[in-house]
DNA sequence: CGGGCATCTATCCCTATGAATAGGATACCG
DNA sequence: CGGTATCCTATTCATAGGGATAGATGCCCG
């Protein structure tokens, strides 16, 4: 099987390398960048897969897939990646690239990985393609109160203020401040607005 | 390596067995019910893996996975269905299944695919965890009509009556008029949940 | 052709919402 | 202790939203 690597982290590549060869019983072949692994699928012959770093010089992200992808034809193409994110990986995939490899991913099911998507499956990390979106731990949810939170729950389900208000045991009057508040904080300018933001937040 | 199959289908039982051993080089045993799969593994040792179809007699669901996860300890567990929705997919792998199998797969993935989850690795196919749920063709939307639709985005994107009334070019009123027919076509009672359903059924 | 349907317009009436402002209670922190 | 933040309550006012009802047009189908 052989393997294209290009990555422009050269210890990263060179590990890389070694291990593949070593444990997974590959050969290949390394680039330091997006025109020189161009080159090598150029002139070398039969890669069964070319893993490109999602952020090196030359490959403009997605681009640099689709383009590496136009110019093997039929050899597989995958995206290994530190930093991208989830939306990214999944784009990738439904391009048709071979698979989404982030960095993160232990030696040993990086082999099993590489062997997999030569085989000619795709491959990605399920726990990183099942993580429910951006989540980002919510940075709507840190602006704002306990309180305010409760109410924009309320939003949410369509309630008014004074079903907001009966339901936290609070004056209707009070409702209405959080809720003016909480437009302030979150860029809404008015309930349902508010809602759909808070939906697409991922709360609630 | 070894390998557990149980399911009441006795032809696809048998095929599978069958082509396990002779492409993919497996040891394979099987089960045709869930009782005697438990039975199998009690008695054998070693299975690198056990594959339990999703509706077979004795297995009720999700729960029979548990179970047999509980019983073999370091075994690991996968979930072969032809029927079973990407929602419960989800669960069973969060759960810490080897993989989910839909009966759909080709012969040769499915070959790579247990050699995949033999290896310790989670497995399930990406274009089917990637399917955006259910989607279900919107009933909503064959509800109303093409107004009530504009209008209803109108909704969805937090603006006021007058708002939508300028972009579609005509009166209040009658926005007004297609907003409260449409509150009963999808069962709202004001324009936040209005819009919340319609997002919720993935419109817009 | 007439009935049914979607569409558009209009008016009345009441309630809900949103904006502005203000005062008091509590709790935490330097 | 004083400063700050959060929370609760209150009042007033203009506007938007929602319910009900009514009349008119254009269109398709039986």
């Amino acid at each position: 099987m052989r393997v294209l690597i290009a990555d422009d982290h050269d210890l990263l590549r060179d590990t890389l390398q070694a291990f593949l060869n070593a444990e997974g019983g590959f050969e290949t072949v390394t680039a330091a960048s997006y025109d020189e692994a161009v080159e090598r699928v150029e002139n070398d012959e039969g890669y069964d897969l070319v893993l490109l770093d999602y952020s090196m010089p030359g490959m403009s992200g997605i681009e640099g897939l689709q383009r590496m992808m136009k110019q093997t034809g039929h050899n597989r193409v995958a995206i290994i990646s530190g930093t991208a994110s989830r939306e990214i990986a999944e784009e990738a995939l439904a391009m048709g690239a071979a698979g989404f490899l982030p960095k993160t991913l232990s030696a040993k099911s990086l082999i099993n990985a590489v062997r997999f998507m030569a085989m000619g499956e795709q491959y990605a990390p399920l726990e990183f393609m099942r993580a429910p979106s951006e989540e980002m731990s919510n940075p709507l949810a840190d602006k704002l109160s306990h309180r305010e939170l409760q109410v924009l729950e309320g939003l949410t389900q369509g309630k008014s203020n004074k079903e907001i208000a009966r339901d936290l045991d609070i004056r209707e009057p009070t409702v209405k401040l959080h809720v003016k508040t909480l437009y302030r904080k979150i860029g809404a300018s008015n309930r349902t607005q508010a809602a759909i933001i808070a939906k697409e937040a991922g709360l609630f």
